[in-house]
DNA sequence: GGAGCGATGTCCT
DNA sequence: GGACATCGCTCCG
């Protein structure tokens, strides 16, 4: 039976809990019904020293939950289409993040074609490979998760282990940012066909 | 299989 | 007004 990672499993900078959660299980609870996909590609963001970071301009409204405690979604709208998810790293006053960026589906495939606007038999690597994606196959949005607690139960957005060990993991420059592009912050596991592009 | 580009909402300057 | 932590479509080879 998987294990709901606790609060404690956040508390560290983002960099750390982004290469400890490769691996880990997001799963989503709709209608009564459980999608999961496992984490195959995973970025790190910083705070206030970070220029790529949401919380680089400190805090407003819209990215409030990355300054509150750990363990929190903070859902965002971008390229008006998509939604990005990502969960709130250190303690309370330290804007740290995690941005979720490709699953392997495990759980529930027909659904997310189904969300994702596709025949039922598509591919599964165009379900949940890329943070819009996943959000749709998901349906993971701002108004419904922005702020949610991951580490609760029950909740329909919760991040789960079930001592899945990932093999090789390579870390590499961060994806579709314009400033401090050099920083190897992105992390994947090796050879896993689900990674985006 | 890769480069180029348009779609489209929200937030900050 | 411009930027934006994206995606899917063209067009070209």
């Amino acid at each position: 039976m998987p294990k709901l990672l606790p609060r404690s499993f956040y508390l560290d900078p983002p960099d750390i809990v982004a290469r400890r959660l490769l691996g880990k299980l997001i799963a989503r609870r709709l209608n009564g019904q459980s999608l999961t996909g496992r984490i195959v590609e995973i970025e790190a963001y910083l705070g206030l020293d970070d220029p790529a970071a949401h919380a680089y301009a400190g805090k407003t409204a819209r990215n409030a939950v990355l300054f509150g405690p750990p363990g929190f979604a903070y859902v965002y709208f971008i390229y008006g289409m998509y939604y990005c998810l990502n969960i709130s790293c250190q303690p309370e006053g330290h804007a740290g993040c995690v941005l979720i960026r490709a699953l392997e589906p495990v759980k529930g495939l027909a659904t997310m074609a189904r969300l994702r606007k596709l025949p039922a038999n598509a591919a599964p690597r165009l379900l949940t490979s890329g943070p819009g994606r996943l959000c749709q196959a998901l349906d993971i949005t701002r108004a419904a998760h922005n702020g949610l607690d991951v580490t609760r139960r029950p909740s329909p957005l919760q991040v789960l282990d079930d001592d899945y060990e990932p093999g090789l993991v390579r870390e590499t420059a961060r994806i579709g940012i314009s400033k401090a592009v050099e920083q190897p912050l992105r992390f994947v596991i090796e050879g896993n066909p689900f990674v985006s592009r």
